[in-house]
DNA sequence: CGAACCCTTGACAGAAATCAACTAAGGTGG
DNA sequence: CCACCTTAGTTGATTTCTGTCAAGGGTTCG
């Protein structure tokens, strides 16, 4: 790898606090590689031989099942993944591709499996790292299992539109129908979703998303800093 | 804490391979209780102070929202749970009760972060314990995502249904009402769906299942590794 | 015995998926 | 430059699935 990139991935909060000769360690072996978009990177169930690291671009996280095919997550720069399938040596359980022309560290797993066991302030991190990925997860199962359709289409929204100035438009960061399969529906749902949610003050052209009445929004979504996560702002419903 | 108990929790994999000292300091401070059943140990929101670990009985973690609830996971012997809240000081995302009366330790959370910290082993033994989690809520996502709710019962009743003798009978472990918000689904739903497999050869009588033509429900639920988790013996189906 | 509570069942309503058709936008190649 | 093709997105019609509401049976437990 380059040195410019080195020092990139340094200030990752992964890899900050590790002792330089540990970090040397990990990045030695290290690939860095940059993909075109829609290139599958492995696929559930295969053996995790490298921790992913996005620096540019965006990977999505998906699984399969029959002829179905759902989205757990987005990754988007600068952010790890699949540190689980890492650390326990086990196959993955998501397939990942690139969803647009994306640069990529790969550092080989036996390498972050040593120095994690002698870097105390690696493994601190990693550890923070994982807690964070499953408390994300356990997020999104909330956000499935516990809101309809439309209401997480509008926690998404909410979650999505900047928090300063308060009704300013924004661009989704996703396709529709990517986001349609990582909400949990079909993007013909997502669609009328979408549409049923003008209504309530929701202007939608396109990619670009105005929310012209923030409060009705709310009403419906009621945005939870238990389910909806610490960077969206209006999170005053901590209890059930 | 007593010394059996202490034995007991020794041969946990977090704690087997840590030093004395460190064991020590982790359980000098922690609670030994026993709760009777339905009562609540801790609410989503509050802060983590302690790692709980099930020694007896049933803990269930859930989640409410507006005026719903679900069940996200249920804990049972030996086990321990909310490492994620403990490691990152974060406030609980779930919240517990007991459902039978129940055993629990519970360790001072600022103690586990000090041992955590100087005890690579035991550093170890913690992630590879939240790998464990996480991967266990991925897989509990693509349950609920990719199979709608008569194959999740189905695969439900395959990954529970114990592998030798083939077509043995088993109690289900679950209140059924319980077992229906675990899976997504209402208790009606739940009841309609395993009436409905009753024509592949399931029979229900009370809580107890007896499982006539594995093959029948296998086709039906396509148990797979990648998401009924390794415990399942008939997992052929790796891939897509 | 009565009071809960779990489970089941039926009737119904509502939500969401499916199937199909159509539009619009972007890219390709003649 | 335009015709063509592909693909994302939308919309409508319809079916399927699932939740809701209501009631009744069975069990447990005080």
């Amino acid at each position: 790898m380059r040195d410019n990139e080195l020092s990139d991935i340094r200030q990752l909060p992964l890899f900050r606090s590790m002792s330089n000769e540990n970090y040397a360690t990990l990045t030695r072996a290290a690939y860095d590689q940059t993909f075109p978009a829609q290139v599958q990177l492995f696929e559930e169930a295969s053996g995790a031989d490298f921790l992913h690291i996005v620096m540019d671009g965006a990977v999505e996280l998906f699984a399969g099942w029959q002829d179905r095919e759902t989205t757990l997550e987005v990754i988007r720069p600068v952010t790890t993944f699949i540190l689980a399938a890492c650390i326990t040596d086990s196959p993955y359980l998501m397939s990942a591709r690139t969803l647009e022309k994306t640069r990529i560290i790969m550092m080989p797993t036996v390498d972050v499996r040593t120095v994690f066991d002698k870097d105390p302030a690696f493994a601190l991190a990693a550890m923070t790292e994982l807690s964070a990925c499953y408390r994300r997860i356990i997020r999104h199962a909330k956000d499935i299992k516990l809101r309809n359709a439309r209401e997480r289409v509008a926690a998404y929204l909410l979650r999505t539109a900047p928090a300063e100035p308060t009704n300013a438009s924004f661009v989704l960061p996703l396709e529709k129908r990517l986001l349609a399969s990582f909400i949990g529906m079909t993007p013909e749902s997502l669609s009328r979703a979408m549409r049923s949610l003008q209504e309530l003050g929701v202007k939608v052209e396109g990619q670009r998303i105005t929310i012209a009445n923030r409060a009705a929004l709310e009403s419906l979504a009621h945005p939870s800093w238990l389910i909806d996560g610490p960077d969206l702002q209006n999170s005053q419903t901590r209890g059930p």
